[in-house]
DNA sequence: TTTACATCCAACTAATTCAGTTGGATAACT
DNA sequence: AGTTATCCAACTGAATTAGTTGGATGTAAA
């Protein structure tokens, strides 16, 4: 069980944004966080294409949180980059597991899963945001 | 994120284990469990090696738990297969990040990854038999 | 209006991991 | 001796990861 790439600096990026007290640009997230001004391209479009993040005003004048930090969890910027957590195929729609019905395991993992969900879910950016910054929350 | 296939094979086996009123054998394992023998071998090797069954009375005489059902979890048969669970690499040992002294949000990978932990060590192999067995409880 | 900057977007890639399979050694039981 | 069971290492195709490359497009400053 791994977090990947995506997610790690998905979830930094809109920190970033997040303490920022005015719009940044990509750029600028690039260059605080160290990551590939490419890389984080496709990054900040999911971000993006989720809906947690928009350009403040055109082009060229930076990226600001769609909504309230403290109504932005973890789990939506996991969502930005992955499909809904499904732990184990098992309990997917396009499932063939004939032991389904009567599978101790698969309902442990099911469990487990619906755990992790909400652990991502109960945390906002603004637990995560710098305590120095008082805005966007 | 997913479990791999290991770690859920492991379980079913350690589960059939478990469940059995005698000691059984990789090949009624694989049989019950719908797992090539071959690659059952694998995952016997690794709960074996863990420590977590064991040879009831040399070769041909089946496996069976090492210890109490009660006494093995879900994170000890993950560990079997896995290293000890780090959803990110931000804090092992070989991580280099310079950022990692304050970093908000590998703070929280930090408390997810404990969490998720503490999950499947709380979950012993017990709660995920048959209720009709009653023995290696 | 040209040019530089910033974003958008698709295709490519090397490296690693996954999910097994193959094949054989060894050991015990019949 | 032959069958059965376990042990073990090497191999493999497919998929995923973690990016890079290269270019199109749109905006704003010079």
């Amino acid at each position: 069980m791994k977090i990947n790439s995506n997610i790690r600096y998905g979830l930094r990026a809109i920190i970033e944004i997040a303490n920022s007290p005015k719009p940044v640009l990509q750029r600028e997230i690039a260059e605080r966080q160290e990551i590939s001004l490419n890389y984080l391209d496709s990054i900040i479009a999911g971000l993006k294409n989720s809906g947690l993040i928009v350009n403040s005003g055109g082009k060229g004048s930076g990226y600001i949180l769609a909504k309230k930090a403290k109504d932005i969890t973890v789990y939506q910027v996991y969502c930005a980059f992955s499909p809904d957590l499904q732990l184990v195929n098992c309990f997917c729609d396009t499932n063939e597991c004939q032991r389904s019905n009567n599978c101790p395991s698969k309902d442990y993992w099911f469990e487990l899963n619906s755990k992790i969900k909400e652990l991502m879910s109960s945390k906002t950016i603004k637990e995560l945001m710098n305590n120095d910054i008082l805005i966007n929350q």
